[in-house]
DNA sequence: CGCAAGTTTGACGCTGCTCAATCACTGTGG
DNA sequence: CCACAGTGATTGAGCAGCGTCAAACTTGCG
């Protein structure tokens, strides 16, 4: 969204002392109290919820220019924990402090709305794909869509393969199906000549077809529009 | 949330001028441009997305009180639709009259945030549901959470039934399951005494017993903190 | 080199889907 | 007042997508 000189600064300040940590740790966990804001800088970070039997699903994705939970200290606790993909450098910030930059700066409070409201449009567009699609066309609209938010934020390789740190086991607790199941449906992928996939990287070769598998609609990002708003201004935040 | 006297007087005014919509007509449809907040006083509403080969996939209820969509207008067009399930009585609320109410009353903006954040908890939950557990816990998840809701908006009769407009269909677009399997676990569930259901009724006769069964944990649903703040004022936004 | 984590494979079975028919309820018009 | 239609609920038979269990294989890494 359009913002001015003041603002980026602020933006920029406020993510000054981003902190490295360990793959595989939680940011936050559910039942506890949220104090921070956390900015993913770079790495990956996902929401998920526990089940008494161990089950696990994966709730959301977040990459480089996420901000986990901006509001989310309107609660007392969290309803789900927030844990690490890979080695990521995250930006705590204070709550208060968040609070305080969203009164003095209505265009960020703006900015931040928005994201959260992405983020909810995007939780639609997964309870849509777990219940009402088949295994290969949920992962087909999963590629898909983290295709799309990675081009957004600039992470594609020139040869158009981008990070993608999940193992088989995390794709089947995002799409509800077993890692199992996973496996032969990306075997079926691959030999349809639709991605290429392995070693935390993930190359779409063809991408209208996955497309068309995953009947995906990247309208529920609502990125045309932040773009559209933000050329008028040039400068952009990245949420 | 804690509202003063002249901020439960504005909203009062907002739903002065409430109009009777007919059963199975929608409010809004995915692709318009949202023109309107609106405000269900009666009856319930419901949010869906459509998939090519005509699935649906439910992804809320929306029951007396609730508000569809309070910032959608920051989008330029909706990326799903909201349909009614019974004759209802809903007030439309012109998109800047809302904003410019927002602007003045800051209370009352978080307390519409606050909504927001609930619905997104609420889906997530609902995420977990689809993907993680199976037809008969599902199910149960769902009576349980909408017994809550639906108490919380003082709506259960004296003999503890309360509304409850859903054909198996809908319920099967829920869970994502077929209205054939929803048949046959719903008649599991009846046998085993969990559950009175007919004729847009629903009565639980063991909540303790169908909690047990859908894992259901209402702290999603942040309610009790709602309670424990507005005891302090005695004025509550339910939202 | 050897472990740990992740991937792949096979055999088998169950949950939930498909198709299709029948039944029950409600509102309608003659 | 009743036949009729439309919508939703129920039932049955057959089947397939996906899950379970378990073992083997591959890869990264200390």
């Amino acid at each position: 969204m359009p913002l001015g000189d003041e603002e980026v600064q602020v933006l920029e300040s406020l993510s000054r002392n981003p902190k490295t940590y360990a793959a595989n740790r939680d940011l936050i966990r559910e039942g506890r109290k949220p104090e921070h804001v956390f900015l993913v800088m770079s790495g990956w970070a996902y929401r998920y919820k526990l089940l008494p039997n161990g089950n696990r699903q994966i709730l959301a994705y977040l990459i480089p220019g996420d901000l986990c939970d901006v509001h989310i200290f309107l609660f007392d606790e969290m309803d789900h924990s927030i844990g690490l993909l890979s080695e990521a450098q995250v930006a705590a910030i204070p709550s208060d402090e968040m609070l305080e930059v969203m009164e003095r700066f209505p265009k960020i409070e703006r900015a931040l709305w928005w994201s959260t409201l992405v983020d909810e449009a995007t939780l639609r567009e997964w309870l849509l794909n777990v219940g009402q699609r088949d295994a290969y066309e949920r992962l087909a609209h999963l590629f898909c869509e983290m295709e799309v938010r990675m081009e957004a934020v600039g992470l594609i390789k020139p040869d158009g393969s981008f990070d993608f740190p999940l193992t088989q086991i995390e794709l089947a607790d995002t799409t509800g199906l077993t890692s199992v199941h996973v496996n032969r449906t990306l075997q079926r992928m691959r030999r349809d000549k639709l991605i290429e996939f392995g070693q935390q990287r993930m190359r779409i070769l063809d991408f209208p077809g996955l497309r068309g598998v995953g009947q995906f609609n990247p309208n529920y990002l609502h990125v045309e529009e932040k773009r559209a708003r933000s050329r008028s201004s040039g400068v952009e935040l990245r949420v």
